[in-house]
DNA sequence: TTGTAGGCGTTATCAC
DNA sequence: GTGATAACGCCTACAA
């Protein structure tokens, strides 16, 4: 009791809470013993163990991360950077991660980019100098100076949501344009002939669902740019309904629209019942995302079903991984998509 | 240059990066003088703090988060804990937050409880283990447990989205209970006489929809338990058409409906939409806290404006001026809410 | 398997 | 206003 650390007049900084020292005394063990049984119970013997557990129970010990972090010059963290927290798609991925790194001892640490390139830079040199255990961010196309950043933040790199050449290190999305080439081709088959295409937001993936758009028509005949509207601004289903009414105006003989999301999905039917134009047979309507919504609505609305939540969990469980020098069999992993056809294509009136 | 750290055979553990005694070296000074100037640069002279600030700039000295926090007790960290992250009134809150946080040194340490109390106890007791500077809880539901943790967690304590008594220590919020009395008020107000309830989820703040849905309606003739149909099961567009479906064919007088959430009333919507019911008179809708797509929908939906990215921006703020000793002149804010009123909600065929 | 020595990078404390 | 000293709590490296 005569160097307990709490004599008077001895001078402590530190909140007073237990520290692992005090552990080690009231087990009659040293610190580093503590420590090791802490991480790795393995390598301290049974009995040892058994008093410093109960040691840590009857002072009520919780192991401080930030001098843990200090000392091994790696948090705990798992640096994740989003464009958008409103995105129904992001808040699905994070759902995964946050279940996926339920239990572990793993903290996320989430950054909100708003579709910004320079502010994903700024968060990356923020959260690199935590030394994190592992970054997960979204796409694929960061600046060069991000990516020299991921590249040097010495710790396993995931880019998700897309798949596409040349990763930083581990991958987990899919093609956003083949998706999109895809969907547009069921419109096709479903008898539509003048198909356009309605965007917001126009982020890089967003393009390149455009882009799928074009590639789908391209040998069917051709693009007709005056039946593709694109906007910068956020997406919204107000804004679905807005450009649905643009577009109607300029080209009324347009017969299918596939939307960039499925916000502006929803806007567009919300339009076409609003003007009396029937789904499907007077417009198709295809959406991307495949929210909940989309199969309740009236009629029942077709989207390209992207597997969000996987997304996110299968990221975290892959960092895990890395993080904890698991084997790791696929760095790059494409994940895929589904078509959901529902009656909002269900084909125009005089189908082939 | 002799003892510059990196001599040959000089043992370094860290990532080799630049520390604070590195910029003290070229500046000339010790490095308790870079640490305040880098912190509070009026504790500092003018000519040192410029040598410092070329010597941070041209050795890109970035402060480790870590030793930092370990040395002054204190991370400079915000907890904050949600119940969900794929409720969009939850999304709203945290774009304010990291809206609010940006540009500050703080970061945002953000838990997921799932709606279970028990779980929020364990997220609380991990990030109180990291001295956060700030604590941000959803509700004012938490367990004892919870709320002692709070109360010892030696930081500024905010409790949002709700109202009522005995806060911990700051609050931010209003009150669901008097916000459902007055929507459902409204539907009265606008004839309609057979108003039934549709929830899910019934969390806590959900209990108080409903029993402001009761306080409306007992002194204007009395609550049919008929007309309530409530369940346990997340909230989504389908449900809500499930729920209205059960609930009109147990009372087919129904003539409106107060939808516990948005989601839910889109669902109502789309299953008068299916079964040929005229909205609003045959049945009137009313949600509550009008996400964008209520205004677009057709019939554009009532709902009750809540101000969730208000409430998330204004309590980041309100947290780091109680970090920063700032004087708060309300510890506890009732935000308040705005109906809106809107086409769903016009009143029945026989409007008195 | 366990322990010793010292460092991780920063800040609180107190002296000048 | 500036600096010396020690402490924050834990972990790596090495030794026994």
């Amino acid at each position: 009791m005569s160097d307990s650390g709490q004599s008077v007049g001895r001078k402590r900084r530190g909140a007073g809470r237990p520290t692992i020292s005090d552990v080690a005394r009231l087990a009659g063990v040293s610190p580093i013993t503590v420590s090791r049984a802490l991480r790795d119970p393995q390598r301290v013997s049974q009995d040892l163990r058994a008093n410093i557990d109960v040691a840590v129970r009857t002072l009520g010990y919780v192991p401080d991360p930030n001098a843990r972090a200090l000392a091994s010059s790696r948090a705990d963290v798992i640096g994740v950077i989003i464009p958008s927290l409103t995105n129904n798609v992001f808040a699905d991925v994070l759902r995964g991660m946050y279940d996926a790194i339920n239990g572990s001892s793993y903290q996320i640490q989430l950054g909100n980019s708003r579709y910004s390139p320079i502010e994903e830079e700024r968060l990356l040199t923020t959260f690199v100098s935590q030394r994190p255990s592992a970054l997960i961010v979204s796409g694929i196309d960061q600046t060069p100076t991000a990516r020299a950043t991921l590249e040097n933040a010495g710790c396993p790199v995931l880019q998700i949501m897309e798949s596409g050449p040349d990763p930083v290190d581990m991958m987990v999305g899919f093609s956003h344009r083949k998706a999109a080439e895809e969907i547009v081709r069921h419109l096709w088959h479903a008898g539509y002939r003048r198909i356009g295409f309605i965007g917001a937001r126009m982020d890089p993936r967003s393009q390149r669902r455009l882009q799928g758009y074009r590639d789908a028509l391209e040998p069917l005949g051709g693009v007709d740019p005056a039946l593709v509207t694109t906007t910068p601004a956020p997406s919204s289903v107000s804004l679905g309904r807005d450009l649905l009414r643009d577009l109607m105006s300029r080209a009324p003989d347009l017969d299918a629209v596939f939307c960039n999301n499925d916000d502006l999905a929803m806007g567009a039917l919300f339009e076409c019942q609003r003007s009396g134009l029937d789904v499907p047979r007077r417009l198709g309507i295809a959406g991307f995302n495949d929210l909940e919504m989309m199969a309740a609505a009236h009629p029942p609305l077709t989207s390209v079903r992207t597997p969000r939540y996987e997304i996110g969990y299968r990221s975290v469980r892959m960092v895990l991984d890395a993080i904890t020098g698991r084997d790791i069999p696929e760095r790059v992993i494409d994940i895929g998509y589904e078509l959901a056809v529902r009656d909002s294509t269900g084909g125009p009136v005089l189908s082939q």
